[in-house]
DNA sequence: GCAACTGTATTACTGTTATGATACAATTGT
DNA sequence: ACAATTGTATCATAACAGTAATACAGTTGC
């Protein structure tokens, strides 16, 4: 797991983030549990009480559970098909992007151009 | 100018991102006053001291200038191809959600699928 | 000249984020 | 049983974001 602390995105938020892309990604299953709140704090060089709250919102959000002395679990995602969740969020953040490049009047066509010269250099 | 409050980005941030975005579209162009501080901040409801953030930061960056009782002025952007910064804006944002859409395991030929559908469905 | 506007500065208050230290109760592993 | 680890709770501190009210100095327009 990665933090950038000079994002300005609150570190919590990046932690909750990041396992829910893991969770859907099929890295982190159910019943799997979490680094504990201690250990991760130590991993990410921060304060404990941020990954608390972090593991707090996800469990609030229904993704884990927690028992004293126990840890952090996944929960099973039900009703979910996560290969559509993972999709909706890869496009609603391409709509983003492309409508900021229309604001900077950058063309449907050029914009496809920079996409294509973006995408070949990905492996995979 | 639109402001997300619930977005979590700090409202000052927001003002400046979007009068750069502004400045490389040409819609500012040099020498055009910005709205005044408290114009803007009634426009968008948000306080004075907010506003005067954002403007200083535009003015600590060299893309505005300001004088007491004028106003605040876009200044010409020297030795700037405003098409290829904007490119590069777009080109950066790009590569994070392709990066992202690995992340989560979405394949080249799907990634591609789904920004041709976000694409076809924009005018222009 | 003068009113109305401009940017700028100061002080105070609230809420959020993050850190730091400490403590307690429940589970785990041997 | 017992030590170590776990989640949880509390208190304090600091920095930042945003609001609010007020004041001052310079520019503009009539």
């Amino acid at each position: 797991m990665k933090i950038d602390i000079q994002s300005g995105i609150p570190i919590y938020l990046q932690i909750t983030e990041q396992i829910k892309l893991s969770v859907l990604s099929g890295r982190y299953r159910s019943g799997d549990r979490l680094p504990s709140v201690r250990e991760l704090a130590v991993g990410l060089r921060i304060n404990p009480n941020t990954v608390v709250k972090a593991y707090q919102m996800l469990k609030d959000e229904g993704i884990t559970d927690s028992r004293p002395g126990g840890g952090n679990f996944v929960l099973a995602q039900e009703g979910g098909d996560m290969t559509a969740q993972s999709e909706d969020i890869i496009m609603k953040e391409f709509q983003a992007v492309i409508d900021k490049a229309g604001m900077l009047n950058v063309s449907k066509e050029r914009i496809n151009k920079l996409f294509q010269k973006i995408l070949s250099e990905r492996k995979g």
